[in-house]
DNA sequence: GAAAAAACCGACCAATCGGTCGGTTTTAAT
DNA sequence: ATTAAAACCGACCGATTGGTCGGTTTTTTC
């Protein structure tokens, strides 16, 4: 048990940090008040962390790296353009009901990034692999007839990352406005319908 | 020439305000900063507003007046659902192009409207406004025969709506990543694609 | 078990924050 | 010209902020 301990409490920083961060803030709570719901002293804190935007920038990290596993479980599901979406709507349900809680965080990435340019890097980084990944998909489907071939694959893969961005932003900012899952459900079927090859 | 001078400077507090809180964000700059850019002390100042919050309020209730002058567009287009989504359109466009520089208030008002009561339903209340016109709109077009009546009309127009916003969003935090006028013409005809009466 | 290293503590600091206040200048009314 | 009110000024205040530092406790190493 030797850096046991030192990993404990640095979990422990972060856990306090991301609750205080979606619930006030990232300039609106302070180190201090981390460090008491973390239940260590400042000193520990800064004996972890250079500063309080690299604490951000770890939650970050570690919250793109758990994006990048969820987007891995999407190859395994096959390559067949309706299949990933499907996927895709059962990834998104999930979000919505157990991750839904920290998802004020993603506002927050938001934020800095418009103003930081490291934060900007690394937020951006993922959204442009997922939308490459996707529209690759979607040429693909057209070699082999399942979609139409005038369709802008480029556009389309970002119509749906906007659709999926704009969801789960609202879904956040007014939870009981709709049956989010239902419109993640919708949005995802008319994606479908207008993508592939009208059946004749 | 009465009050002249009054509104002027209050005009000339928001514009500073609006300019601040983009680049830097609500919390992250000081009354005394807005103060020296508006070229006004802060005597001033707290002359005009009680508090840096009602500032802030006062900057988004202008906004939404803005957005709903432009709403009020769309019902003069007419009330068929082809022609309104082309007018939506052609006011998402104009959006890019010359409101582009502001928009990043728009994630502030967001961020803000998560926290605070009075920001968030002043923020919810147009979203529910356009929501329900436009479930309406596609409601009437089932009855004319122009839209599918197999489609939730309700989920429907929130795909609509989260469409745009993400589109909005990413338009700002990622400018040179795509052609967002394409991305919003392609999606709004994929949208009209799959919610219309498939031609027989 | 002694000594070195890593983890931790909490009082403290300079800087900054939103907001106040007594007083001055400008404008409007008489 | 006088006066009252509105607009404006900027020094100041208490509170809070991110960050520091000398010292203590715990863990690891030999």
């Amino acid at each position: 048990m030797a850096q046991q301990r030192s990993e404990n409490t640095r979990e422990q920083v972060m856990a306090a940090a991301v609750e205080l961060f979606c619930r006030l803030g990232y300039d609106a709570c302070g180190v201090a008040e981390i460090c008491a719901t973390a239940g260590i002293s400042k000193g520990a804190f800064y004996h972890h962390f250079p500063s309080k935007k690299a604490l951000f920038l770890a939650i970050m990290d570690r919250w793109l790296q758990s994006i990048d596993e969820r987007i891995a479980g999407f190859r395994a599901a096959g390559s067949s353009v309706p299949r990933v979406m499907q996927a895709m709507t059962g990834a998104m349900e999930s979000i919505f009901t157990d991750a839904s809680g920290q998802l004020p965080m993603f506002m927050e990435f938001m934020v800095q990034a418009s103003r930081d340019q490291a934060v900007w890097e690394a937020t951006i980084a993922p959204y442009r692999t997922y939308q490459t990944q996707f529209a690759r998909m979607l040429a693909e489907g057209k070699d082999e007839g399942s979609i139409r071939v005038d369709l802008d694959e480029q556009s389309a893969a970002w119509v749906l990352i906007a659709f999926l961005v704009g969801t789960l932003l609202q879904g956040e900012v007014m939870p009981e406005a709709a049956d989010w899952k239902l419109v993640v459900k919708t949005g995802m079927r008319m994606f479908l319908d207008s993508v592939q090859r009208s059946a004749e």
